[in-house]
RNA sequence: GGCCCCAUCGUCUAGCGGUUAGGACGUCGGCCUCUCACGCCGAAAACGGGAGUUCAAUUCUCCCUGGGGUCACCA
């Protein structure tokens, strides 16, 4: 049995797309459920749009998910270089060999005459598509002026029989060979085109398995034929749909976020993006949430549907929601720092007493880490910042006299903790013959500036015997003031 | 249009000839309750259509329909 190699293979673009994720994903699962290597592949033929910016969005998307490559940019490998543009050598190599074996020929048509020729049969057919250029210098029976001239080299593609091959994913599939054109292998400047380039890396790299976007179907009968022009046998194929907008077309920016750190920016987890991912278009009996080593455990490509699967903004939030709250309370402060520092709390340490007492409670309440953030803010601020709703609501005269009492009946509770306090409020009520109705808003205004918290208990706990009271305190005086205000206004 | 792929609740899916067609998200009720959540309980909700094979089709075959992909000197 050979190792597992497998590879990913961007092309930087732009953002590493959600959908290119969760193909690194499935190969990085299956590279380490066998100790197997998963190899970095970056595709940057394309010099018009490649940038080298984007190559580092890439990887920091890779690492930020905690994909893991075995060789690649930054680190190296035996089967090297990693980026496309590094191997043009390579490319010319295998191209003679093509050429030797008479499977490839150079093409010397200028630009005009592939023009024209696409125009005779736009005039014919009346469509765009279809066309196949039927090239003069196929049969070799043409000798070029000069050689060296402006040429392509072209494949020399079989026009009958079939090409097929069982995907791990689709199963048989079968392409008709006369479908297939004489597509250009490698271009005046010796830059390859994608079927060649990646044929000839994954054949070099000792590529196993090629798992891909399923929009690389049609490309896969061409790189058999590749391999097999150069006497090899082609790896196994496993072609994953692609993820879809809720309308049914490729997921794009108008539907979700895209970008994979889009995501990290939002204040998911990786491992909640993993987890998500990996249930799009594969299942596990009825498991929803799994951790990293489950979700390596239990891949395989027999449950990878065959279906394109509609990206789910709610279901993802759900996945989230659950894998923040399997991290422990410390983790989650830690991670929520930098969103803390998005929102002026920059100075909040991750061990601090009140964000750790806060967590437990606002991790509930919470889908990312901007929430755990937010939520807990009004425990760690000097002044409290009034949802402007509430304090209209709230802050008013008829709650400033309860709004006392309670400050003062904190007073004297000792030690401040949920249920002392809970036992003397509840007492307090009871002989004042008042309900939460009374005063509890009221107090939740004055102590976090919302009308949605935790429970109020918790709240003043957390808040300690001195902010609580001082908080309480303001809030009377405020609700009173805004009386007068009313008054006078 | 040619070629290829796909088809179970709104969504992600389980199912691999005989099931009350299961789970999850979402939705809708209810419980809990100081607000908001969490949690718990319950409900509605699917095999695209037509032939065929079979004692029996969601499941196997074919056709139709629908959706998607692709037809570059992009990847």
């Amino acid at each position: 049995m050979t190792d597992v190699r497998v590879r990913f293979a961007p092309s930087p673009t732009g953002y590493l797309h959600i959908g290119g994720a969760r193909t690194a994903l499935f190969n990085w699962l299956w590279a380490r459920k066998h100790g197997g290597k998963l190899v970095l592949r970056i595709e940057d033929t394309d010099r018009e749009r490649s940038t080298e910016e984007s190559v580092q969005i890439v990887l920091d998307s890779m690492r930020w998910l905690g994909l893991d490559w075995d060789e690649g940019p930054e680190i190296g490998g035996d089967r090297g270089p990693y980026f496309q543009t590094e191997r043009v050598g390579i490319y010319a190599e295998y191209a003679e060999k093509l050429i030797a074996a008479g499977a490839a020929y150079r093409c010397y048509a200028t630009k005009e005459e592939l023009a024209e020729a696409r125009a005779t049969h736009k005039a014919a057919t009346g469509q765009d598509h279809g066309f196949r250029f039927q090239s003069p210098w196929r049969d070799g029976s043409k000798k070029p002026d000069d050689p060296d001239a402006r040429h392509v080299i072209r494949f020399k593609a079989p026009a009958t029989g079939t090409t097929g091959w069982t995907d791990l994913v689709k199963g048989d599939i079968e392409y008709p060979n006369d479908q297939q054109q004489d597509q250009v292998l490698v271009r005046p400047d010796g830059v390859p085109l994608y079927n060649f380039g990646a044929t000839v890396d994954d054949l070099t790299m000792g590529i196993t398995l090629v798992a891909r976007g399923d929009d690389h179907l049609v490309n896969t009968p061409v790189q058999i034929m590749l391999y097999r022009a150069l006497g090899q046998e082609p790896p196994a194929f496993a072609h994953l749909p692609m993820i879809l907008g809720p309308d049914g077309q490729k997921l794009s920016k108008r539907h979700a976020s895209v970008g994979v750190l889009e995501y990290r920016d939002k204040g998911y987890l990786p491992d909640a993006v993993i987890n998500y991912l990996a249930r799009l278009g594969w299942s596990h009996g009825d498991q929803e949430i799994f951790s990293r080593e489950e979700l390596i455990e239990a891949f395989g490509w027999d449950h990878v549907g065959a279906t394109g699967a509609k990206y789910d903004a709610k279901k993802f939030a759900y996945v989230q929601e659950e894998q923040l709250r399997s991290l422990s309370d410390e983790a989650i402060c830690t991670a929520a720092l930098p969103f803390l520092a998005e929102i002026g709390l920059g100075d909040v340490a991750a061990d601090d007493a009140r964000l750790l007492a806060a967590v437990p409670h606002v991790k509930l309440r919470a889908t990312s880490l901007a929430d755990i953030a937010d939520g807990s803010s009004y425990f760690l601020r000097d002044e409290v910042v009034f949802d402007e709703k509430g304090r209209r609501k709230f802050m008013k005269p008829k709650f400033a006299a309860h709004l006392t009492s309670v400050a003062e009946l904190c007073q004297g509770i000792e030690p401040f903790e949920v249920e002392p306090i809970g036992d003397a409020i509840k007492a307090w009520m009871e002989a004042n013959e008042l309900t939460f109705k009374h005063w509890a808003q009221a107090a939740r205004v004055a102590l976090s500036g919302r009308t949605a918290t935790p429970g109020l208990f918790e709240v003043m706990a957390i808040l300690g015997k001195d902010v609580t009271v001082a908080r309480l305190s303001a809030g009377a005086k405020l609700a009173q003031e805004a009386g007068t205000e009313t008054e006078a206004g």
